[in-house]
Parts: C-alpha cells; sequence; structure tokens
DNA sequence: TCCGGTCATCGAAACGTTTTGATGATTCGT
DNA sequence: ACGAATCATCAAAACGTTTCGATGACCGGA
C-alpha cells in the first residue's frame, strides 16, 4: 500500500483481498479443483487489481519443472571472433530463439556449466550444440539427469540417438565427386582442429573417398583459432608449391575466401588453375570473388528438429532408434564451375 | 541409491553424508559464515560423491534473486519472415547473446509476455529491444517493478534514461546532405509503417532536413510485414512515374535492393538516373547490383552498451541522467556515388 | 575457579507456490 | 426427514534453499 518498496504482489495478498483461501486463489487459476463462478470473479479481479503474477521460482520449487529450456553453445565456438563464426552463431543462436519463440518455451543461454561462481539455471531440458568428443559439458548434464538434445552429435557417443544431426558423407562426396567432374585431378582438405562431428565426420569422408578412388590424400591442418595472418602462411605455401593441389576444399568460408585471395595474388585463376569450396556457408563464400562453392550446413532446419525434439523429449517421447538426419545443401557457385554456366 | 528414478541430491543428503547440519552446508558453500577447514573438506567431498548442485529455484525464491536477465524482442520484428528481418534479428540477438555469455550472465529469451498460457520466467532483470510507442510489454515489466534497460527508445518515454539509443538524426542528415551532394534534387523516403524509434526518428529528421531546405518531401509507406510482390507493387508506380524522384531512401534494405531491381528493369541507371540508399544494412545492400549505402545499425555495440548498463543497474547505479547514445554507421556505396571513386 | 568472549555449529523460520486430505454445506433419492 | 453423495472451500504439508538467533565448547584473564 504505503510507496516504500515496490514489493510484488504474491498468492497470499491475493487471496486476502479476495477473502478466500489461498488455495482456492491457486485453483482458481490452474483449474485443478472446481471453483465457483461467483469465487472465480473474486480472484481473479483481486489479481488484477494488484498485478499479480505468479513467482516462478516459487512455482518451479514446488512442481519441478520451470518450463525453460536451457541451450549450451560449446565456448570455443562463440569466442574467435571472426566475423565468420560471428555469422555461424548468430545464425544457430538466432533460429533456435526463433523457434523457441514460435512454440512459446523459454529458452535461456547457459554460461559456463563448470564455472562455479555462475548461478545454475532451472531448466527443464538441455540443447547441446556442436559436442566436442567425449564432451564434458554434455556428460555433466547427463550426470545431473537433465534431458539433453544435442545438434550434431558428440562423435563418440554414437549411441546416443536425441540428437539432430548433419549427413556430411553424402554432401562431402558429392562435393568431391562434383570437383573431379570438373576436373580435378588432387584436390586437397583443409581442415579445422577442434574434435566435433563436422571436423571429423569431413576428414573421415575425404581419407575414404581418397582411398575409393586411389586418390593420393592430401590434408593440412588449418586451426580455427588461427588469425587471417596465421591462416595465409599455411595458405600461401600450400599455392605456392610445384605440387600445388588443382582443387580445396577448406573448412572454414573465411580461409575458403581468404585462400581465393591468395589464388589471386599468385596469378592463379579460380577456378581454371584452382577450384575452391567451403564447408561451411556464410558472407564469406557468397560475395568472394568468385563466389564459393559451399556447403550450407542449414542452421534453421537443424534448429527446428532439435526444439521438436526437445520438446517430445519433455512430453515423455520414447528414446528414438535413430537420431533425426538432416542434409546440408550443396551450393554450387562459380569457383568450382569450370564448364560454361555460371551461377 | 537404488537406481530407479535419480532423483537429484539435495542439500540436505550432503548434510547428512557429511554428518552436518544443513545450515553448514549452506555456510560453506557460501562462506557466509565461518567453517573450520576440517568440516569443509568433508562437506565438499560429501557434495562432489552426490553429484550436488544447488536447485537454482529454490535458492532464487529464498534470495530474490536469479542471475538471469531476460531478452524481449518486440515480436513482429522477429515474425516476419525475411531473410532480412532475419539477419537484423539473429544479429541482435547473437550479440546481447555472446555478450552475456562474456559477462557470465544467464540470458533469456522471454516469449509472450501477455500469453498466460506461459509460464513466466524468473529474472532480475529484462533488456527490451526496439519496443514501439508506448509499448505495453514495456509497461507492463515497469510495472511488475522489474529493473528494465532498452535498445532504443520508447519513442513516447523520452523521460526514461535507462536506455541505449542511436543517434538517427545526425547519420540521417548526413545521407540526405550526402545525396544532395552527389546531385540529387528531389530525395523521398520509403518508410516503415512499425510506430518504433528507428521509423518515426528517421521520418522526422527527413521532414526536418526537407523543410530546412525548402525542398518538397515525399513520403511513401512500405510496411514491413508486405511481401515482395505487394512492395512491388508500391515501389514500381514510384519509379515510373513522370515525377521519379532521383533519389529514394528505403527503410528496410531488403526493399531497398528490391528498389535497385525494379530500376534495373525499367531501364533506370544506379546510381546516374537514381541513387538508392537503405537504413539498416544487411546482405542485401551489400550483395545487390549496384552495392547499397545503407546505415549499419551497429547492434553489436548496442548490445554491449545494453548488457552493461543493465549489470549496473542491477549492481544499484544511479538513473543516468542521459540514454547512452551511439551513431550508427553510415555505409557509403556505389549506389549513390556519382563522382569518380567507387567503393 | 569462575566469568566474559570468541568460535564453530545447529535449529528453525521464511521465501511463494501447488497439492491433497479434511470439512461443512448443499443436494438428491427414498 | 434421514443418510449418502456431491460440491465448494479450507488448512497444512512439502518443495530446497538462505539467514539469523541460539547453543555449546573452548580459551584467556583475573
Amino acid at each position: 500500500m504505503n510507496g516504500s518498496t515496490a514489493r510484488r504482489a504474491t498468492i497470499r495478498d491475493v487471496a486476502e483481498q479476495a477473502k478466500v483461501s489461498i488455495s482456492t486463489v491457486s485453483h482458481a487459476f490452474s483449474g485443478s479443483r472446481p471453483i465457483s463462478q461467483a469465487t472465480k470473479d473474486r480472484v481473479f479481479r483481486a489479481a488484477a487489481e494488484l498485478g499479480y503474477d505468479a513467482n516462478p521460482s516459487a512455482r518451479s520449487l514446488r512442481t519441478g519443472r520451470s518450463g525453460i529450456v536451457g541451450l549450451v553453445l560449446r565456448p570455443r565456438f562463440a569466442l574467435s571472433g571472426t566475423p565468420d563464426r560471428a555469422e555461424t552463431f548468430n545464425r544457430l543462436v538466432g533460429s533456435v530463439a526463433t523457434e523457441m519463440l514460435r512454440r512459446k518455451v523459454g529458452l535461456i543461454h547457459v554460461p559456463d556449466l563448470h564455472d562455479p561462481s555462475v548461478s545454475s539455471v532451472p531448466m527443464d531440458g538441455c540443447i547441446v550444440a556442436h559436442p566436442y568428443g567425449a564432451d564434458e559439458a554434455l556428460a555433466e548434464l547427463r550426470h545431473r539427469g537433465l534431458p539433453v538434445v544435442t545438434i550434431e552429435e558428440d562423435p563418440d557417443q554414437p549411441e546416443f540417438t536425441w540428437a539432430v544431426r548433419l549427413d556430411y558423407t553424402t554432401v562431402v562426396t558429392a562435393l568431391l565427386d562434383h570437383l573431379r567432374d570438373q576436373g580435378a585431378s588432387s584436390t586437397a582438405l583443409l581442415t579445422g582442429t577442434e574434435g566435433n562431428a563436422w571436423n571429423r565426420r569431413s576428414q573421415q569422408t575425404y581419407l575414404a573417398w581418397c582411398e575409393r578412388h586411389g586418390h593420393a590424400a592430401r590434408t593440412e591442418l588449418l586451426s580455427e583459432g588461427l588469425g587471417i595472418d596465421d591462416a595465409a602462411a599455411v595458405i600461401r605455401p600450400l599455392l605456392a608449391s610445384s605440387e600445388r593441389p588443382d582443387a580445396v576444399v577448406v573448412a572454414t568460408s573465411d580461409f575458403a575466401a581468404l585462400t581465393a585471395e591468395i589464388a589471386a595474388d599468385q596469378g592463379l585463376r579460380v577456378p581454371g588453375d584452382l577450384m575452391i569450396a567451403a564447408l561451411t556457408d556464410t558472407e564469406h563464400s557468397r560475395s568472394a570473388i568468385p563466389p564459393i562453392t559451399a556447403m550450407d550446413l542449414n542452421h534453421e532446419l537443424l534448429a527446428e528438429e532439435a526444439v521438436e525434439l526437445m520438446l517430445a523429449r519433455l512430453a515423455g517421447a520414447q528414446t528414438p532408434a535413430e537420431p533425426v538426419v538432416i542434409a546440408p545443401t550443396l551450393r554450387v557457385r562459380a569457383s568450382t564451375q569450370r564448364s560454361g554456366e555460371a551461377g
């Protein structure tokens, strides 16, 4: 009543004002027991006057559920500051957020699970995006008994089926076939170093493809943490070498664009002398000169399916026999098209 | 102990296992009272063995704070499905998320404040992005006594200073000056219809500029909700008319790119016959042909400042005398450069 | 030997809900 | 007109913490 500190109205205040018991107020709102219309009216009016809104902490303490789903992005993903990473991060986070909003479920970004200074967070379940191999955050969450769904599988836990994963094998194979069809006879792979499914699977697929075609595999490590200059220091000698590949598949599209620049500097024509493709599609690949063929990871669909899976899991669905599989989209652009038609 | 249903360990379990009282466990963790080293050791070991982690709901019920900050994006912003809006949305959401992560604070996306079917959410404060005039969500939050910080001001509440806002006046004026310098003699404004600061301020600035320069103002409404075809139906006659403007400022960059296409269809040269600029910068403006001059809203900086402001507010800072003001960046590109130099 | 004072620990209240067994009041069938 | 059944409401317990006054145990000074 007095304006000292605006204390939030509680269910007790509403009960007093409506001259009923606390439990009657609760029942009136939840409908869990019949309450006469006259009483309901009084309760609702009192609640409106007081601006009552149930305390979420008290409610979830009692009920054991919060209506909130957590999202964890494995940290290095977000921390590296290049715009390429930012676009990927934003697109994934934005898609998950949009999808959650659409479903009217609260979404919370979980800071650091292991930092004890961070007060933990009430969530009914948690989506973990791009886990590493034998991911510890994943283990921690599952140990807590929290329902988890992953975007991309933990490469060391193939038996975990609450996951949405990308079918790299098919698409990377298609890409390598495409390069060969366009005349590439020696394709090198510049791969990332983080131990997630995206790196591991594309490496495996590349090696298997080479083996199958009697093609000498040539893999170069290009750590995701490298700055532009350091990356250039890896790429430049590769293109200058006498045993230069005539096609390169670069993991991230920012480094793919960098490769295109370096090629131009060295007087190599793309795609004539060197074809370039990327395993992630961002503005770098789209607006490079020439535009670079890239694998679009389809974050929107990934997010959509992951949210759906989580909601199903929370609703008590059975453990699925298989993860949900999504096909990335191969976007073929000028950087790999030697034959006539332009994109 | 038995594997039926993995109940989460509580503070009581830890206390029993360590043979101390509940309050001792609490004190051991929080350090709010001195506990002997021997006892602490026992407590921590018991906690580790049991995988104890304090229940966040119980904690925040008791302490009154959750360590979580909410983020509300006014809905129409997110719902309209064009990629342009998605990029804007993603960039803002991603930036806020990144910044929160960096500060180790939980961030929660609040679904719909007014939908009673949505269980509300425990937050210590809330950031509201791009409020409308006399925004009701904003009013609701403030009525609940929740500390609020806005990204962009509610145009009808200029006295609310817990806000980060963009200085449109300077930049839009600079843009109009630039167009005039490049030879535009009649510049039209194709503005959005939502009542947020971005629309309102740019309209005001445009009108004031016209007044100041004795320039006939020409404003066309282009609702943010329009599809491409509907938008084209508004733009086409404008460009075909005998009183065609020789420069247009289009609110959203997707429609600006559309304008460039329509101009090309009608045989108009950009920037020769028609200059085009956008009040938001996305891939549409960057990769249009020709690339379109645009105002970059600087979402990253906006997010950073908003988070900082919120944290200050939660830490008990005084109400600031003025909102934080950020300058958008004008990115001048080929679409408005008649004189020699290209971007 | 007794008293005032730290020091470590304990017990109980409180936070705001939901849930459930209990209680009167009303209705219905006979 | 009486017991049984139904209906609306109430009171109290429980959820898992943090906080704070209270309680002993121990120590030093006289």
